[in-house]
DNA sequence: GATGAATGAGCATTCATTCAT
DNA sequence: CATGAATGAATGCTCATTCAT
């Protein structure tokens, strides 16, 4: 189990770890509720007593997840008042948030926009309508101040984590050599050039 | 049927298209034969005549996608002396390809790694095996010249092309406002910014 | 809760209510121990306590409901020395007996042979064995009289309640438009039109 | 396979054979899938193929055995000048379809109203909207002339097909020791002294 | 008495794939 | 080349029942 994810009883936890597991791996798609059995040790029954299905469960760990990750956005942005050391913070919140939830990342990145809409829609929507006001705010007053340059709002989460993701996408994979901290350091500071003010 | 992959006869074109287009939404996993038969107007066995499964048949969609986008990649970066003006043509290859062939990205970016590893292994390492020393032949030259900063290998991909990639992802879920022509002019503007030399 | 089933305890009450409209509205097969859990309040291990299962729940509601029934029965036809009055008695018995307890009527008559015949047979066995030879001996007088026509045994039952059944019938699925009481004058008239004696 | 569906083509027959088998035995909710496979030896594939779920392959049985009910039910009234011999033909209609058809007759007579109305809605709705409104005309027409007594619409069923249905339903369950014969003529009887005009 | 977590057999249904015509 | 009937393993889920607290 996941440090995003808060401790729970005996038999619902391990079967949320179960199911964190198979996602990561598989998909939520490809993942079967008997792998979810045999990996939490837990019967079938058990499985839908406590969570009422694949959907609910998934959307459990999904949302338990967002909400992890947006906390960890907010306060890296908001506990510096220097902006380039909030940028900072911003890029080492996101590479160390997917370190020490790895499978939570698979799952968060991987998922197809469409296999959890339902069950998950009114809580995302919920947990949105406040992060993104209060992120939009937060760039908005340092585009003022100068402080960043000003940017089509479309474009602020692709410029500011498009590096960071694609990063963190092909750490996941394997695919990559350097650690994540020296990852860390350079993506901070790649992303800083890309969005600092003109100012003098 | 998307401008990337190449004319056939009459039926396994019709299956080609009704395939895409079911992968774009849905996935692979979740694609199934029964959905392409309908879209494609092919009989099922007709679909495993020309592609013999539903493996091969994304396999066959997979390589000719990724042959088309690496083309247009390295032409974006050979056809330009000037380096800024490479970058510039990078950002623009992938935007417009994604552009031309929205339904073909869906399911480039979507694909699960290991849903279709084993169809797609060997022509997948093949492209690759041209492409990226091409690639990174090109970086290599332009950072040695002063031209791009230097940047630990691992990192050039997230750096030229995450924020692209985060941007297309979230236009083509129907979920950005401007226009895929001013984000092109931005990103390739903010990528340069990202990677171009000290010098001077 | 209806008339025909007894108070007792407040729980064991509760959910022989319960369990009443669920098989009254979806029959005994398609019934859930969930749903009686539901709608009575009470727990799955109290259910399980108070009868045991649900077939002996069933069975139960069941016995007591035929107990009911045959008892009206044959106080309507034992009340009155004239045949004619008996018999307009019985009609009024029975749809009487339905406008009382509509959900024990729908049980009655929607139960299938099958689904509960181990669990009530002994005690259906003993109702019947009391209440089948005296509505025989009933009949068998009157016909030695002339009052009632000669029939074969096996016709008594269709014939004397069969329309008045069938009429039930549609009245508890909805699909009558006139009252009770006209039906129960009508019906009265039409069974003894079919059953009087041809004596002058 | 019984007289009143129709020959098919080998398989799908086989599969309705089985099924209305089923259906009569245990009812539609009890009846598994894989009972439907084994007696009539048709794979489980095969049986969605050809009808697509339990409640279609049911609605299936349920629509055509009713289609064929009713035209004989039409044809017994219309055939006969003599109101008194359309009314001993529509019994024998009853009895008989009955004999010829008793799994049917199982099946039709203790269906659940709730069971197959989805499946079933619209096509009992239009059978219903041709053949109540013949019935209802023939019966108006011989009430006019005095054939007929008059009686509230809603206890025509109840009272020519009471008796018939009571006594088919005791038959079907081996509850009878006369003969159909004889309870047609009986029935016949009975049925004509209860609805028959006054006239004279 | 009361509670509800736990169990696992059983069920309807899906779906890739084969193959005879 | 085309068709679609046939197959059966696999899957998500239900539900009666048990039992420890």
């Amino acid at each position: 189990m996941e440090a995003a994810v808060i401790e729970r009883q005996q038999r619902p936890a391990a079967i949320l770890a179960a199911a964190l597991e198979c996602f990561a791996e598989r998909g939520f798609t490809a993942t079967t509720i008997e792998e979810i059995r045999n990996r939490s040790g837990a019967s079938i029954g058990s499985i839908y007593h406590h969570f009422g299905g694949k959907e609910e469960l998934a959307a459990e760990l999904y949302v338990d997840a967002l909400r992890g990750y947006q906390q960890g956005f907010v306060q890296a942005l908001e506990r510096h008042e220097d902006t380039e050391a909030a940028i900072h913070a911003l890029v080492r919140h996101h590479l160390r948030w997917v370190e020490r939830n790895p499978r939570l990342a698979q799952f968060l990145i991987n998922r197809r926009e469409t296999e959890l809409q339902l069950a998950t829609e009114a809580r995302v929507r919920a947990l949105n309508g406040e992060f993104i006001p209060r992120v939009a705010a937060w760039i908005e007053q340092r585009v003022e101040t100068g402080a960043l340059r000003p940017l089509p709002f479309d474009l602020w989460e692709p410029v500011l984590l498009g590096p960071s993701q694609e990063f963190t996408r092909l750490w996941l994979a394997g695919r990559t050599r350097i650690t994540l901290r020296r990852a860390e350091r350079e993506l901070a500071r790649t992303t800083w050039r890309a969005v600092r003010g003109e100012q003098r």
